[in-house]
DNA sequence: GGATAATAGTTGCATCTGCAACAAGGTCAA
DNA sequence: TTGACCTTGTTGCAGATGCAACTATTATCC
């Protein structure tokens, strides 16, 4: 590897003196790369929503969104559905609970558990956001559609949710300790 | 909106009492949320390998990556490919320089520029986490293939850079101040 | 029963992040 | 050349995040 110097003061292309296994990976090819920009810039776009409108956090849309579509859970549902890690998810339940928008109670049958309900007030938060969030997506489909034709386009939910499943258990790269 | 209480209070299932706009709205649909799911899950395994080996963050990674890939170049130029914010880029950079992975030289040009080019120890890092991603991306690939065909799969690539194009213009839900 | 392990959720802490404000250099025109 | 303005990159700061350790409760199994 001592040999890897500063390239450009040699020349100005990769040169053929060694074989380089750097060049073979594309980072615009890479998978986690593309979904990350993608997911970045999508969200971004609607980040102002319930960022301005309610002061609230990415973390905490989520949830709301999460009590709004499913109904009361607990936070373990939570974490299992949206793939949001505990802590992340309690915090933002407190900070939902001090701006009223859910109650908790504690389970009756077991009562390390505590049941999330949104409260009239997360609801109507809920519903105005959904508002925004059905025609904020509906742009964005529109746009592809425009220029992949449905077909395509259509296709894109499935892989994604596909991409989600499977990729906890594909190979990791390395023993986690 | 008084009216809807605890809903498992009164019934199980949400009732017809009064139209719920909210209900439109389906998590599961929702583009930017899909994207992050696919994302997050993505990333995370693939975060071990950078981080467990060379101790860096995942925005340390890409900067990396985009160096090793597009060779020096500055800041800047890293922002407008990658669309990280420039302070994320900014202190990325410092990190990385501490580490010696990457040097800067002031452009004799234009002295507010910096430009960025990997040492070779930055050059080694890159070559054998490029291994590593190029591996973990494969995998990824041939799960989806696997599930969904070639053909699927294949469009995959397209449809995710066209969303990162598409976004930044797309309805913005509100004015931004 | 009672030790042991598992589970739901929280907290401490170090680090990362986003945003606004900033310094320093460049551009351009009158 | 001077001043208004743009651009590159950094910093201050408040808040968000990840991870490990923790409490409280329930489950398991001898």
């Amino acid at each position: 590897m001592k040999n890897l110097v500063q390239r450009d003061a040699i020349t100005p292309k990769p040169s053929k003196i060694m074989p380089d296994p750097a060049s073979d990976f594309d980072l615009e090819q890479f998978l986690p790369y593309l979904l990350n920009q993608a997911a970045e810039a999508t969200s971004h776009g609607f980040h102002a929503a319930y960022r301005d409108r309610y002061g609230m956090t990415r973390t905490q849309w989520r949830v709301l969104a999460n009590l709004g579509k499913f109904g009361a859970m607990t936070a373990r549902d939570i974490c299992a559905i949206s793939h949001i890690e505990k802590t992340k998810v309690s915090r933002a339940i407190s900070a939902l609970e001090s701006d009223q928008i859910l109650t908790r109670t504690t389970s009756d049958q077991d009562r390390r558990v505590e049941i999330l309900s949104l409260t009239a007030k997360g609801m109507a938060v809920f519903a105005d956001l959904g508002q925004l969030a059905i025609a904020y997506d509906a742009a964005l489909r529109a746009s592809l559609r425009a220029r992949l034709g449905p077909g395509q386009a259509a296709q894109l939910d499935g892989l994604l949710q596909l991409l989600t499943l499977l990729s906890p258990p594909v190979t990791p790269v390395q023993q986690k300790k």
